[in-house]
DNA sequence: CTGGGGAGGGGGCCC
DNA sequence: AGGGCCCCCTCCCCA
């Protein structure tokens, strides 16, 4: 007994969660374009993949081998098992540089596709206008990418749908509760979770990390030559200088409108003397939020809570860090020690912070 | 309800 | 560039 459309609606639904980004696990960077898409797929579909994919969550491919349109379609046969040619190139450099893509990213199957087959079937065309609002958008035009110009239209004319789907309850759980979650024995639970928090804390497009508005962080200029970024991150810098702010803000959801229009105007706005000074002393912008850093290893620190990327695990429950120093704070959870002891009541504590905060009760007037 | 403790996360800074 | 540490904010639990 078997299913006849089994494979077929699975696929589908696959795809279906890549266009919003659900479950994704692991982000490719093409130039400055990104992708997202599930481990699993990928790994299913070449040694290559499956290589990369298996201790990072972030994939930077070579710019030698693939670009972001080429990508894009080998992203779309992976998941779709269909080829849909490229409409702004000829189609033959277009295949040319499909089969370089496909043989560096050891994807036999379509390095071995007949020339043919890379020409748009009415198969392919109609499968194109069925998925095409999830296959477009499952990346992200960064600025200075031209590689889409009219697939920018589809991509911000399927925001204003995708924007609802993110509204819906499918996301995973909120970081709190597997925060919480952590101290009740479910860390193994958000270990699973992949990307996690900042996974679906990203403003998410039909699963794509939202490129910014033209000009965005150009204004700032300098940094970074390739600056791709997203309004996620509205920040911090007026108020909420707190990453705990910042997830509870991303976990309301949405990112709204307004946070985005507000961080435009502030990135757009004309540099006064006062922006000038804080440019001269935080010259590390973020790529994706446009934070600035005082330095570069903190604004690449920073970068990785954006990629989700949690290179630190602890052995004991899963659970995992950004920083080793976190981990080591940790593992402290398990081991039972508490290095830090208050010399005015003896009070025993795992973290040099708690200590801290503890001594300020010591000796706050109240 | 409140205060204290535990713990996760972020940024700054030094080495 | 990365590790380590400090400091801060916040959340959640619990007494």
């Amino acid at each position: 007994m078997e299913l006849p459309n089994h494979a077929k609606q699975l696929l589908l639904q696959l795809n279906q969660q890549r266009a919003k980004g659900f479950l994704c696990d692991v982000i490719i960077v093409v130039e400055n374009a990104l992708f997202r898409a599930h481990k699993n797929i990928l790994a299913a579909s070449s040694i290559y993949f499956k290589s990369l994919v298996l201790h990072d969550n972030l994939i930077n491919l070579d710019t030698e081998m693939v670009n972001p349109s080429v990508f894009r379609q080998v992203l779309d046969f992976i998941y779709t098992g269909k080829l849909l040619s490229s409409s702004d190139q000829s189609s033959e450099q277009n295949f040319s540089a499909l089969l370089t893509a496909a043989s560096y990213l050891q994807l036999h199957d379509l390095a071995a596709l007949p020339h043919s087959n890379s020409q748009e079937s009415p198969q392919s065309a109609s499968v194109s206008t069925t998925n095409s609002a999830s296959l477009d958008d499952s990346s992200t035009t960064l600025p200075g990418v031209d590689t889409c110009g009219s697939e920018n239209m589809e991509l911000n004319s399927s925001c204003k749908a995708s924007e609802e789907t993110q509204n819906q309850p499918e996301g995973p759980p909120p970081q709190k509760k597997s925060r919480q979650g952590a101290r009740k024995n479910e860390w193994p639970k958000k270990e699973t979770s992949g990307l996690k928090s900042e996974d679906h804390d990203r403003p998410l497009v039909n699963g794509v990390i939202v490129g910014p508005k033209e000009g965005r962080s150009s204004g700032v200029g300098g940094g970074s030559s390739s600056s791709f970024t997203s309004d996620q991150c509205k920040d911090e810098e007026d108020g909420g200088e707190n990453g705990q702010d910042h997830s509870d803000e991303k976990e309301g959801g949405t990112f709204v409108k307004e946070e985005d229009e507000e961080e435009a105007e502030d990135l757009s706005a004309p540099m006064g003397p006062s922006s000038i000074s804080h440019w001269l002393t935080r010259p590390f912008p973020c790529n994706i939020c446009g934070k600035m850093f005082t330095q570069r290893g903190t604004m690449t620190r920073h970068m990785r809570s954006h990629l989700g990327l949690k290179p630190f695990a602890c052995e004991e429950c899963g659970m995992r860090f950004t920083r080793q120093y976190r981990l080591t704070e940790h593992m402290r959870v398990h081991s039972g020690e508490k290095p830090y002891e208050c010399q005015l009541c003896g009070g025993k504590f795992t973290q040099q912070r708690n200590l801290i905060s503890h001594l300020r009760m010591h000796t706050s007037p109240s």
